[in-house]
DNA sequence: GAGTTTGAAACT
DNA sequence: CAGTTTCAAACTC
């Protein structure tokens, strides 16, 4: 059984077409068809467009690569049939079958038409460079604050013609313009160059074809775009909208790995090929029809990748901090991860950006990459991910979702995977040796990080294989079942940082208050200057959460980042009041829009019920999912009406984080102060300059905070919208402002504390520092309620069981069917 | 490459 | 839940 032979055999179909290529590749490819997404639910996810937009798609780069060729017209454009199969989906929302029946045909037939066209994947280059020069140059010139109109708000109602609404009932998320959809139905044509500049693209929630409407995909999955269990499929359905889901509004760069990183592991179920091996078994995205496990024991699929994350997270901090296009990789390979979780002890460059397929993103990027010089790829740093350009960035997230929609058809992403793993043998990615656990345990890198063991691995008895899938997942299972943790990210990153913040701490290359071990080391004679430290082989620093002794981690000594007293009742004080404005209607939306930095859970299995609590708040950080309890879907997220009352809030919210920072500033602070006022920094500021993109070109930074954050606006649109600008007015500094100050509690669980405690059974291990803890009871507390409150509650680690009834729990359904969600509140 | 050290994971 | 054992990576030679 455990025959490395038999395991080559049975998994291996791709020959590696380089020698280059590792026996990665190999398995990836062949990954199991339960880890493969059904079609069915890849279709339900798309919405449907027409063959002339098909074309355009599959021709664009983006083939999802390119968003800006892609959304525009998956979002404007859609068949009669197509139309049908969403109308009847409408009408019939909470009807799965029927929706599912009508997407399937409308698939079916978008996928006869996409035969015969160039596929990225044959020729990328070309293709790519088609759907460059093809893409509408259009601008938004359309206000932008329609966007942040709540789609459940009234002022869609007013708005919204019928036609709107049914658009609404898909992506209720996307504040777009009713008419706009209307429009789109008639006359894709033209559709598709207006819908460039209108959030309308947002809408478009299902699409037939992966491939095409990647760009949607990949916009969902960044911007949060609501899941979609929706009333369409219903609970246990998985699909790809739901991984994007994970991050309804990704307020960040981080939050886009995040989803990224979902994305991926989607992809890879989708694409049969594997990339996070248990991971995924964790999610049986896989569909129903392969995996023995019932619907209800799906959870979503998203698991986030955190083991991606971890993998990712592993990287130097130097790279995992800095990086920037690993960020954005990590994003995709974790989604949630939106961190880091180190891997302590496993490299795993397979998973880097590379190896995610985004290689060729980072080619784009910079010729450098090429030569293979991780370092400098990982370099970058995450928050940096911001000053990559905005084609960048955008290719950084297709990829993943290419895969997902392609269906493991075609592969955009494959293509680049490819590309990716022959460039990775240079990596020498060193692998697991296990001999007595069979992979099986944490002990195992690979498994820890939801990879099967390959080639690389020197392991003995491996039972981390394909193969033995059911035994993987069994054995995830129980582990987290003692630990939701598990296989969540060891090291929170944060990516809060602004370049420039970043820039300043790196100046010696390492950025160590970007991330944070959210357990803590336990070291006791390494000093946290060895690999044995997690937290130092994660390059980051030591944190209050850490018990370690004698701490000298040369990126953050454990004493250098707890707070002052002050600092923490001023925090505290903060956390309050921001508490209090929470209970507004809205404010609720900027949280949970925050996931920057929270934590990818892992996909957790549904059994667990505590785990299910913790990977909920993993998943709505990530996700900003709005908490179903919250009523978020009533609530309209930041709309105009909302501004004078927020703005009191916000004065209050200003005096605090002022009296902060004074503090925080006045203190000496050594290296790791810094870092400590930076974290302090970064609960106030940071998420605002997590997000900057002001190094996007046409991408004012206000704009995408504003949209990335708090509207389910894709990038596209924002990054077409030059003239966003003007456009976010108000809205925009109002979001700005309440992101600003939003605090990191809530969108960082990164704290050990914080994270840790909540869901660790082990106490043990997850408790914060003694010492720490009782100091930060009282102010964090406030925070972890609103954690929890917001994000804990907002996302369910799994599929609801009921469509809107879940919705409770699950925020996607209040996205994808607002109306629903919002007469019931 | 073997042996030692280390600290996380697992177990009691 | 603290203490112990097991484990595999990290490290040393």
């Amino acid at each position: 059984m455990d025959s490395p032979e038999n395991d080559k055999a049975a998994t291996t179909i791709v020959t590696s077409s380089a020698s280059t290529r590792g026996t990665r590749a190999k398995k990836i490819d062949v990954l199991p068809d339960k880890y493969q997404m059904p079609k069915t639910q890849v279709s339900r996810a798309f919405v449907p467009c027409t063959k002339k937009e098909c074309a355009s798609m599959a021709s664009s780069p983006s083939g999802g690569v390119d968003e800006d060729s892609v959304d525009p017209l998956e979002v404007e454009c859609t068949d009669s049939a197509q139309s049908e199969s969403l109308s009847l989906m409408k009408s019939e929302g909470k009807d799965a079958g029927k929706a599912l029946g009508g997407f399937q045909a409308a698939l079916e037939q978008a996928t006869q038409e996409l035969q015969g066209k160039p596929s990225f994947e044959e020729n990328p280059a070309e293709t790519y460079k088609q759907g460059v020069s093809e893409m509408p140059s259009v601008v938004c010139q359309k206000d932008v604050s329609d966007l942040q109109y709540p789609p459940c708000g009234p002022s869609i109602s007013q708005h919204a013609g019928a036609a709107h609404e049914e658009v609404l009932h898909y992506a209720p998320q996307f504040m777009a313009e009713p008419s706009q959809f209307t429009q789109e139905n008639e006359d894709c044509s033209e559709s598709t160059r207006e819908a460039l500049n209108k959030p309308a693209e947002n809408m478009i929630l299902l699409d037939p074809k992966g491939q095409q409407h990647c760009g949607m995909h990949r916009r969902r999955l960044q911007f949060g775009e609501a899941p979609l269990y929706n009333t369409v499929n219903g609970p246990s359905f998985w699909s790809p909208s739901n991984i994007g889901s994970s991050s309804n509004l990704p307020a960040n760069p981080g939050d886009s790995e995040v989803l990224e990183t979902s994305c991926q592991e989607v992809r890879a179920n989708s694409g049969g090929r594997q990339l996070i091996g248990p991971n995924q078994p964790t999610i049986p995205f896989s569909s129903p029809r392969n995996s023995g496990y019932s619907s209800s024991t799906v959870p979503r699929p998203l698991g986030i990748g955190l083991h991606l994350n971890s993998i990712i997270n592993a990287m130097p901090y130097g790279s995992a901090a800095t990086g920037s296009m690993k960020s954005s990789e990590r994003g995709c390979l974790n989604i949630e991860g939106r961190k880091l979780v180190s891997m302590p002890r496993c490299r795993q460059p397979e998973i880097t950006t590379k190896s995610l397929g985004l290689s060729n993103v980072r080619e784009k990027a910079s010729a450098s990459s090429e030569d293979g010089s991780h370092q400098n790829e990982s370099s970058v740093t995450t928050g940096s991910l911001a000053s990559l350009s905005s084609d960048i960035v955008k290719s950084l997230y297709v990829p993943a979702f290419c895969d997902v929609s392609f269906n493991g058809s075609i592969s955009f992403l494959e293509f680049y995977r490819k590309k990716a793993l022959a460039a990775n043998d240079d990596d020498g990615c060193k692998r697991c040796n296990c001999k007595k656990t069979k992979c099986l345990k944490l002990y195992c890198d690979c498994f820890a990080a939801g990879i099967y063991c390959a080639e690389p691995c020197a392991c003995q008895g491996c039972f981390n294989r394909p193969e033995y899938e059911d035994t993987v997942l069994e054995t995830r299972q129980q582990i987290e079942s003692r630990n939701p943790l598990a296989f969540a990210p060891k090291v929170v990153q944060r990516m809060t940082e602004s370049p420039a913040n970043s820039n300043a701490e790196d100046g010696n290359a390492s950025t160590p208050s970007s991330a944070r071990h959210k357990r803590g080391c336990n070291c006791k004679k390494s000093m946290c200057l060895k690999k044995y430290c997690e937290c130092y082989q994660s390059n980051v620093g030591c944190s209050t959460g850490c018990r370690c002794e004698g701490c000298k981690n040369v990126y953050g000594r454990k004493g250098d980042y707890g707070m002052t007293e002050d600092v923490l009742r001023l925090e505290s004080s903060f956390e309050k009041k921001l508490e209090m404005i929470a209970s507004q209607d809205g404010f609720l939306q900027t949280e949970l829009c925050n996931p920057h930095n929270l934590t990818p859970l892992t996909p957790s299995f549904p059994f667990s019920d505590h785990r299910k609590d913790a990977s909920k708040s993993q998943f709505s950080a990530r996700r900003c999912l709005p908490s179903p309890e919250s009523n978020v879907t009533s609530l309209p997220p930041y709309g105009k009406s909302l501004v004078s009352e927020y703005s009191h809030s916000h004065d209050l919210l200003l005096k605090d984080r002022k009296k902060v920072e004074d503090i925080s500033s006045h203190q000496e602070l050594d290296y790791s102060n810094v870092e400590a006022v930076d974290e302090f920094s970064l609960r106030y500021d940071g998420l605002l300059d997590s997000c900057d993109l002001h190094t996007l070109p046409n991408l004012p930074s206000s704009v995408n905070s504003l949209s990335w954050r708090n509207t389910p606006t894709t990038p596209v649109a924002q990054f077409r919208g030059t003239l966003l600008n003007r456009a976010v007015n108000s809205d925009q500094k109002l979001h700005d402002i309440l992101e600003d100050d939003m605090p990191d509690i809530l969108k960082d669980d990164s704290t050990p504390l914080r994270a840790v405690k909540v869901s660790s059974p082990n106490k043990k291990r997850i408790s914060p520092p003694r010492s720490s803890l009782k100091e930060l009871g009282s102010s964090t507390s406030v925070g972890l309620r609103i954690g929890r409150k917001f994000i804990f509650q907002a996302v369910p680690s799994f599929p609801p069981l009921t469509p809107c009834a879940d919705s409770k729990n699950n925020s996607s359904q209040n996205i994808d069917d607002p109306q629903d969600c919002s007469s019931k509140t």
